[in-house]
DNA sequence: TTCGTTAATAATAACCATTCCTGAAAAAAG
DNA sequence: CTTTTTTCAGGAATGGTTATTATTAACGAA
């Protein structure tokens, strides 16, 4: 059985014109694998394990061409370095400004709230992402 | 008369413990006149106008201080470098992807939606911005 | 298949926003 | 005024990311 993540993989890559390598593949396997928001350096790690021939560079050619056709969402939180994300169900995430532990917030509706954005600005609105960033409950009985 | 904004400033210094010196004033003035949403090299270059002996690395301890205690706003869009606003009456920003150009999005409703996020979470939520990013119109018609 | 063209990769150097470090200066406290 | 603490200027260092270049792999046409 193909899963849904394989079929749309294929399709968005078909779509965009570029090759779906063995390479980008082992990268979007590796945050598949990988439950947390791993940075480049993380990605990088993960890759090389399977694929020790594999260079940091590719691994951000990569993350770069998969964000761009809608398989990743990159997440510019306050902190460098930039994590990534795969790009499956509509969610929220929130990262602890203290330890870095990342947590999902499901059940708040953000697409009314992005659409309704458009309507309020001449741009065309191309991505709008929340950056949440918060104290996990852990860090908050050290403290 | 003086402006809402002063006696914010200095409740603000007062209450942080920072010393409110002329680095940090002129940061702030910058930021006040620069009607965009400089980055912290643009500060710098508008401050060195006044001051020609302050340092780069002034300006960046000057913004750090200045965010922690509420007085401005970091922009972490996709692109480097971080971008800073003045922290005056809630608003969103969307920034061109294409040329950079910031415009603000009034009438969206944000703050009921950000408490709902932390309904929804036991992290304690600190900090929810939103980074929307379009292409403007002068942007769309060249393309 | 084979040739020619284009795209992708590995390895490494370069870049640049930001942070760190040091001694000097200023401000605050006593 | 003296002591203590904070802040600053200048510059060096850091580190995530991007660019460069030669090599390799994928693609298309004959």
């Amino acid at each position: 059985m193909v899963s849904m993540l394989e079929r749309d993989m294929r399709e968005k890559f078909r779509r965009s014109g570029y090759t779906l390598t063995s390479q980008r593949r082992a990268v979007l396997d590796a945050l598949r694998d990988c439950k947390g928001h791993p940075s480049a350096e993380e990605v990088y790690l993960a890759v090389k394990k399977r694929n020790p021939r594999v260079a940091l560079g590719t691994v951000y050619q990569a993350l770069s061409v998969l964000e761009e056709i809608g398989l990743i969402e990159a997440k510019h939180w306050s902190e460098t370095p930039v994590r990534y994300d795969l790009n499956t169900e509509p969610h929220h995430d929130i990262r602890c400004a203290k330890c870095g532990a990342v947590a999902e917030i499901p059940g708040v509706e953000f697409e009314d709230f992005a659409s309704r954005l458009q309507e309020n600005t001449p741009y065309e609105v191309t991505n709008a992402s929340l950056v949440i960033e918060g104290v996990c409950p852990a860090c908050r009985l050290e403290s």
